[in-house]
DNA sequence: CTCGCCTTTGACCAAAAGGTCAAAAGGAAT
DNA sequence: ATTCCTTTTGACCTTTTGGTCAAAGGCGAG
């Protein structure tokens, strides 16, 4: 339960306690499953401060409150998770960007599930926390790339529909295989322990009937 | 803040507090929102009594405990919110089958924001007082219409693919609506108040596509 | 070694929250 | 009106929890 030795990082500079922009800070990136798995009330500052392996007074040398420390939690992520998006390129053959953004997606799912249920749970509760972000960083690069589909209907590369329910429908059915990963285990039973590979197939044709000319 | 008069039922048999099956309960339907919002851990006795003009040590009197509560809810929840499933009929057509489903669901997410999002938090946060429910009730549901929706694929009536994963897509892609709402509205900006229009028409060509043969 | 600075923690505090209880308030039957 | 039963509540108790603090523990520079 108890750290050994010292947690410092080797080579940084850092120093904190009244220093408001602080330059080290102890990566708290396993401690998503706290809040992941019981929203931000749900989960204690003690709790957290366990998993990081820190006492909690500790903890809150680092972290003004508790919101900070989710709010660092959630804008660690956010870069992370936007990514694959981000890479989706003009370039490409239309079809194939789109299927490898759900399948990179569904791979997040698959691989960072609590991370994933964080960030659902964040929404869930109205967003307080990252409202700003969705409304400007993530609004800005989804009409952006809603252009870019919306482009590739326009020349008749695509079957039409609607590009931003289309980048939503992406979100929904790839997330829910980690935010109702309980339930789809429970539907499926056992013998299905891995559903992801039955998941990918589905979507591939899913996404494939819907926007082949 | 405080009630006025009597709350009893006007012609109901009643009788509680050392009576295990109380044949009179509040009506909680209005008070979904406190769990809805901020999760089990989140919201507060006081705070759902308020929402139910009780008193704290009154609403105590109906049910033993929070978790009471919460189950309760969640148990009046489910059946609502399985009856669009089990309205799905072998002597249909196919897809208006289907899409009808699809269609059913939308409407609970916008006419019933909060339900949906008790029931995301509760699965999300594992399912710890429904997971019997998923494993017995819900599973046996699922693949009894799954089946039913697999003969019609044989049959030629509908495209091929996997009728528990067709299952799943419906839920993420309808629920996402009501749990993402924030989301949904911070990306799609001002002058977009109500998606769900648009919603539909995109959700009935995707599955369209998908399923005609 | 010692000084000074950053880091760590045990002990503590105040507020919040779940739950209890005894007493008061209704209401219907007699 | 009286009695009996159910319902309602103010006051209270205990535990949990976010957060503080003073003191102790490194660690490098001189």
């Amino acid at each position: 339960m108890k750290r050994l030795g010292s947690r410092r990082p080797d080579d940084q500079a850092r120093r904190a306690h009244a220093d408001p922009a602080q330059e080290y800070r102890p990566d708290l990136r396993g401690c998503a499953f706290g809040f992941s798995a019981h929203g931000f009330r749900g989960s204690t500052v003690d709790q957290i401060a366990r998993e990081a392996n820190l006492s909690k007074p500790n903890l809150l040398y680092y972290f003004p409150s508790k919101e900070a420390i989710h709010q660092h939690l959630l804008s660690m992520l956010m870069d992370t998770w936007l990514a694959p998006l981000r890479a989706m390129r003009e370039d490409g053959d239309p079809l194939d960007e789109i299927l490898t953004y759900m399948r990179r997606k569904l791979e997040m799912s698959r691989d960072h599930p609590r991370e994933s249920r964080l960030f659902a749970n964040e929404i869930l509760q109205g967003a307080p926390r990252i409202l700003d972000m969705l409304e400007t960083e993530l609004k800005d690069l989804v009409d952006e790339k809603a252009g870019l589909i919306a482009g590739w209907m326009a020349d008749g590369r695509l079957a039409p529909s609607d590009p931003h329910h289309l980048i939503f429908s992406i979100w929904s059915l790839t997330q829910h295989y980690a935010d109702f990963d309980v339930q789809v285990h429970a539907v499926l039973g056992a013998g299905h322990d891995n559903p992801y590979p039955a998941a990918e197939a589905y979507l591939t044709t899913l996404f494939t009937r819907l926007l082949t000319p």
